[in-house]
DNA sequence: GCGACAG
DNA sequence: ATCTTGTCGC
C-alpha cells in the first residue's frame, strides 16, 4: 500500500547531513585516475554503467533502484539489476543522496560480490557532483563510497553558487551548434563547476555534467557526449526506463482504466519529410521490441532481483528524448 | 510573503 | 520524481 511522505527532516538531521557531506567532500579527486580517460578514443574503456531511482505513482516510499552496465562504445546492455526498495529519507535538494544513494550502493556491492568481472569503470549518476549546494552531490557521493569514477549528469540546471537559469544563461545555450557543444558553468568563487553540454546535434535542452569521483571535467563532458543516442545518456537511460518497466510490471499500471478503449492505430503514418532526408541522431535508432498482444505481464510483488526483467513491453516512443526541431528542410 | 526546488 | 500521448511546426 502507499504510504504516506515523510515530512522535511528537523534540522538536526540536515546539520548531521552536512557534516557528512563536509567529511566525505574531502576524500573526493576531481581528477582523472585511469589511463582510459586520458585516450583520445577512450581506448580501456569497455563497460559503463548507469544508476537511477524510479518511484511508484501515488507512494513516495516505494521505489525501484536499478543499475545497468553498457559495454562501450556499442552501449549495449551487460547487465541489468532493478529492485524494489522503501525509501526512507524524504527528498530534499541538497540532500538526494541521502534519499537514494544507500540502494545503489548496494547495487554495487551486490555485483561486486556476483559479477565482478561486470563492475563498470565509470558510473553515469542521474544528479549533480561537485555542482551542488555544498560541493558534493550524488554523484560525488556515491563516487567516494563505492570508489568508482563517476558523473553527474543533471537535467536542469540546479542554481547555486551564482548560477542562475537566466536570461543570459538561456542565450549561451542558444549559441551552442552541434553536439558536443558546451560551455563552463562558473561559480561566484570562479571555479568552473560544472559544463552545460548540447548532448546530441538536435537537443535543444543541455545537460548539465559535473565531475563525480576520480575524473576530470573535460573526460567526463567528452564521454557523456560519446554516450548519448538521445539526449539522455544511454547508461543513465537504460537504468531509467528499466526500473520504470519494473515497478510497471510489478505493480501493474497505477491509475490507468480497468479497461483503456481501444483506439484506433490507422493513419498513424508517422509523417514523412517532403525532401525525404530525415535527421536521425547521431547513433542509429534502437529498435522497439513488438507488443506481447496480451499486454503487460505480472510478477510477484518485490521479487529478488530476477532475471524477469527482461520481458518486451509496449513501444515506447522513440521520439521521447528527442527534440522534434525541424527535421524537414 | 516570496522565490526556489538535482531527483 | 510522477501522471499522459496527441499534436503542432519545420
Amino acid at each position: 500500500m502507499a504510504r504516506k511522505a515523510a515530512g522535511r527532516p528537523p534540522e538536526e538531521t540536515l546539520s548531521l547531513w552536512k557534516r557528512e557531506q563536509a567529511l566525505l567532500k574531502t576524500l573526493v579527486v576531481d581528477r582523472d585516475t585511469e589511463a582510459w580517460q586520458r585516450d583520445p578514443a577512450f581506448s580501456g574503456l569497455q563497460r559503463v554503467g548507469g544508476v537511477d531511482v524510479s518511484f511508484v505513482k501515488g507512494d513516495s516510499v516505494s521505489a525501484c533502484a536499478s543499475l545497468v552496465v553498457l559495454s562501450y562504445p556499442e552501449l549495449e546492455v551487460m547487465y541489468e539489476d532493478c529492485r524494489m526498495v522503501s525509501l526512507t529519507a524524504p527528498y530534499v535538494s541538497g540532500f538526494l543522496a541521502f534519499r537514494e544513494v544507500p540502494f545503489l550502493v548496494d547495487a554495487v556491492q551486490q555485483l561486486r560480490e556476483k559479477e565482478p568481472r561486470l563492475m563498470p569503470q565509470v558510473l553515469f549518476v542521474d544528479g549533480n557532483g561537485v555542482l551542488h549546494h555544498r560541493g558534493f552531490g550524488v554523484a560525488c557521493h556515491l563516487g567516494v563510497v563505492t570508489d568508482l569514477p563517476c558523473i553527474g549528469v543533471a537535467k536542469k540546471l540546479l542554481q547555486v553558487d551564482g548560477l542562475e537559469n537566466n536570461a543570459l544563461h538561456k542565450e549561451k545555450i542558444r549559441l551552442l551548434k552541434a553536439g558536443g557543444d558546451s560551455f563552463p558553468l562558473m561559480g561566484g568563487s570562479g571555479t568552473v563547476l560544472g559544463m552545460a553540454l548540447k548532448s546530441h546535434d538536435h537537443s535543444t535542452k543541455p545537460l548539465y555534467v559535473s565531475v563525480g569521483h576520480k575524473m576530470s571535467l573535460e573526460a567526463a563532458v567528452r564521454l557523456t557526449h560519446g554516450c548519448c543516442k538521445f539526449r539522455i545518456p544511454e547508461p543513465v537511460r537504460q537504468a531509467d526506463i528499466r526500473s520504470r518497466d519494473y515497478i510497471r510490471r510489478t505493480l501493474g499500471v497505477q491509475g490507468a482504466p480497468a479497461l483503456r478503449p481501444e483506439r484506433s492505430k490507422k493513419a498513424q503514418r508517422p509523417k514523412a519529410c517532403p525532401q525525404g532526408a530525415s535527421e536521425e541522431p547521431a547513433v542509429e535508432e534502437p529498435r522497439p521490441t513488438p507488443t506481447p498482444p496480451g499486454g503487460l505481464p505480472r510478477l510477484p510483488r518485490t521479487p529478488p532481483t530476477p532475471e524477469h526483467a527482461r520481458r518486451p513491453l509496449r513501444p515506447r516512443f522513440l521520439a521521447e528524448e528527442r527534440v522534434v526541431g525541424r527535421g524537414c528542410p
